[in-house]
RNA sequence: GGCAAGGUAGCUCAGAUGGUUAGAGCACAUGAUUCAUAAUCAUGGGGUCGGCGGUUCAAUUCCGCCCCUUGCUACCA
């Protein structure tokens, strides 16, 4: 068979640098690394970078609230995004960042190629300003009151409760949720990418034929309505790239995103003397380019990515494949149903395997959502993959071994059934070239079935017995194991891990699409091992259990490590009875003076008002006693009295600080007098 | 509000340019079997195909209205 290997570029959207993985972004990485492994296995040139997607006013303001700059926090978040990947199996060729020195040439690239030719226009438009943070606002960080129903607490955009579309401006009693602040109008100039000038050019595409009909209908929607100018500016502070010819200015994150792709794939380049950045972009290239999109960001890749590509004079994508979004049990995936679970929650309960089978069940090539149901995940995995396909070999490999050492007979006793599975492999190949994964997995199921009724109607176990059908055994069970080989070969591009384990099994080297043409004979197989373990719902439980728990932790506000609270924890609940039997008074301290002897202590007078009180007090590294003489506290005044080295002390006054010359006494506004209980 | 997608057996989903008994897998029931990770094989029960109305000899499939779910509604990553 002779053909011309294709060269396919393919992406994945790059996750945001700002939170975990969890297992709604698997399905799209899932989705498109078994899209890759076929075509990888089928011994096509096949691509595949990613990239963190590391700028944007979230990200900056991210770090600040963690204490770090952003770089460390996008450091941090991108070990932990591969971590989860590998988990995942997920084989990126590069996983690079868009913070990156190859991102920002292209960018810049970019940018001035669409400027020089005047698809960049400056404008001045009005927008919130933070007057506190000194930054201006998007709308998802302005909150107010909703112009059209009143309900409080909406964003800058839309209400959440009579579902209205606004501008930030029109909120009532607008705050920023920065810092707080009201937020003023200000004007500002702003760079707009003209977008109406590829109205034409974008009809064109998106009638071109290789989009899904979903996202032609989508985008020809926006097309109708008129396209707008995209501001492609962002105010300082930001985190990002500075505009070059606009200082104080930053890309919009939706503009040196997309163009992630392209850096990522320019740094492999870099490493890799058998892949040419211009061949696979330059305008009008031979190669497939091919991005994997959730259906949230359809705009961004089949408009505005587009444009700009046009506009610099790159290709555009072969084809833009949006899936739906992922559903638990039915519903939106939610923290306090336990039911959003991140990545590294699920690997430490459940095999990934079983994922990427689950999800490979339900993906097709339409933009539905899909939904992770944990009873028929369970249930599923475990009847297909172990009580199905790996049956086929475990029945066998039993009688190869025993009676047989382990070889595999010289004949092919089924050569109808096996040319049935042989030839499967075109429409099995065709679904998976759609993304049809769904209706490869049923078609290669239904043959998993046809392998067990024909070791079941050729009972290998009764023949057993019979000295003189001893070979007729053998050529069954390796028949048997033929058929499992092939159907693990269709199955590699789901489980990778799985079909590593059966190549160690069938004692060969990595299996190819090609190789089920040619069935093992007369060859020596290892010892068989359970390739996997059952899917047990009592993990499952755990792992919803485990994110419940992981959500309600979350909900606090994180912690500084420095902080009081985080130094010292807030003690166990008392009730307020426990509190009232602790008198404070306000005291005014009529005398305080230096204890001879003493290192830390400062003996104090008090005045209770009309009684007066001795009292020791450790704060002597802090305060000096003509400081103290005259000002006004509070102290425990039903404190048990306690012998001293230096003397009797009456009661104890309260002071805040670790200690040291970190030490705050406590004292009253204004108008407080001695004697007065506090509480 | 507008737009889009979806609402088919207990669960997850196929499917039909309108036409004989609407399909699959899982789950369930019965029987067979015991080689296999309590796996497998055979048979079976189960659905007025979201609701109402219309077009038609005939609609779950076309049209209209309604209900429900999800998403989008461009300066939000």
């Amino acid at each position: 068979m002779s053909r011309t290997t294709r060269d396919i570029l393919v992406t994945s959207a790059l996750p945001y640098a700002n939170g975990p993985i969890h297992l709604g972004h698997m399905l799209e990485y899932i989705q498109t690394d078994i899209w890759v492994r076929y075509q990888k296995v089928r011994g096509e040139n096949c691509t595949y970078v990613c990239a963190d997607d590391a700028h944007g006013a979230a990200i900056m303001l991210k770090a600040e609230q963690m204490g770090l700059t952003p770089e460390q926090q996008i450091a941090n978040v991108q070990k932990e995004h591969e971590r989860d990947f590998a988990g995942f199996h997920v084989e990126f060729d590069n996983f690079h960042s868009t913070h990156s020195d190859e991102n920002r040439d292209l960018s810049t690239l970019i940018y001035e190629r669409n400027r020089d030719k005047g698809y960049v226009v400056n404008r001045e438009i009005t927008q919130l300003f933070d007057p506190e943070k000194e930054m201006f606002l998007a709308d998802r960080f302005v909150k107010g009151t909703c112009p059209k129903c009143d309900a409080e607490d909406q964003y800058g955009d839309n209400c959440e409760v009579c579902s209205a579309t606004y501008a930030a401006t029109e909120l009532k009693n607008p705050h920023s949720t920065v810092s707080g602040a009201t937020p003023i109008e200000k004007p500002t100039t702003q760079l707009f990418f003209d977008l109406p000038q590829f109205q034409s050019m974008l009809e064109e595409w998106t009638r071109s034929g290789t989009l899904q009909e979903g996202i032609a209908n989508k985008l020809s929607e926006w097309l109708e309505a008129g396209l707008q100018q995209w501001d492609i500016s962002r105010e300082a502070p930001y985190f990002g790239f500075e505009i070059p010819d606009f200082p104080g200015k930053y890309f919009y994150v939706w503009l040196d995103a997309p163009i992630g792709y392209m850096a990522s794939f320019k740094n492999l380049c870099d490493r890799r003397e058998d892949l040419d950045f211009d061949h696979y972009w330059k305008k009008d290239s031979s190669t497939e380019l091919y991005h994997f999109i959730g259906k949230d960001i359809i705009n961004f890749h089949g408009l505005f990515w587009p444009a700009m590509l046009t506009g610099a004079d790159f290709r555009t994508p072969t084809g833009i494949y949006a899936h739906g979004f992922v559903t638990v049990n039915g519903q939106k995936m939610s923290k306090s149903r336990g039911t959003f679970i991140k990545a590294e929650t699920y690997l430490r309960h459940l095999n990934p395997e079983y994922l990427r089978y689950y999800y490979g069940v339900k993906l097709g090539n339409r933009i539905d959502d899909i939904d992770l149901n944990l009873e028929d995940f369970a249930q599923r995995v475990n009847s297909d993959l172990v009580n199905k396909l790996v049956n086929i070999a475990s029945r066998c490999a039993g009688f190869i071994k025993k009676k047989f050492d382990n070889t595999l007979s010289s004949t092919v006793s089924a050569p109808d059934l096996l040319k049935e599975f042989q030839d499967a492999g075109d429409d099995i190949a065709s679904f998976y070239e759609n993304r049809e994964f769904g209706q490869a997995l049923r078609l290669i199921m239904s043959l998993a079935d046809k392998a067990n009724q024909y070791i079941d109607e050729e009972k290998p176990w009764v023949y057993i017995k019979d000295q003189e059908k001893q070979e007729q055994v053998k050529d069954t069970c390796s028949m048997g194991i033929n058929l499992f080989r092939i159907l693990m070969i269709y199955m590699k591009p789901i489980l990778p891990i799985m079909a590593s384990d059966a190549e160690a099994f069938l004692n060969i080297s990595p299996l190819t699409w090609d190789d089920k043409d040619q069935p093992l004979l007369d060859h020596t197989v290892n010892k068989f091992k359970p390739l996997m373990q059952r899917v047990e719902m009592d993990k499952v439980n755990a792992m919803v259990e485990e994110s419940k728990a992981e959500a309600a932790a979350a909900a606090k506000p994180v912690l500084d490590p420095n902080s009081p609270l985080a130094q010292e924890p807030i003690a166990d609940e008392i009730s307020f009875d426990d509190f009232v039997k602790i008198d404070l008074r306000i005291v005014k301290i009529i005398k305080a003076e230096h204890v001879k002897g003493a290192n830390k202590l400062l003996q104090l007078t008090l005045d209770l008002g009309g009684e007066e009180r001795n009292v020791f007090a450790g704060i002597k590294s802090a305060y000096k006693p003509e400081d103290l003489e005259g000002k006004l506290t509070v102290m425990v005044a039903n404190l048990a009295p306690r012998k001293m080295k230096f003397g009797m002390s009456e009661g104890m006054v309260l002071a805040a600080g670790p200690g040291g010359d970190d030490l705050y006494v406590l004292s009253p506004d204004s108008g407080a007098v001695p004697g007065m209980r506090v509480k």
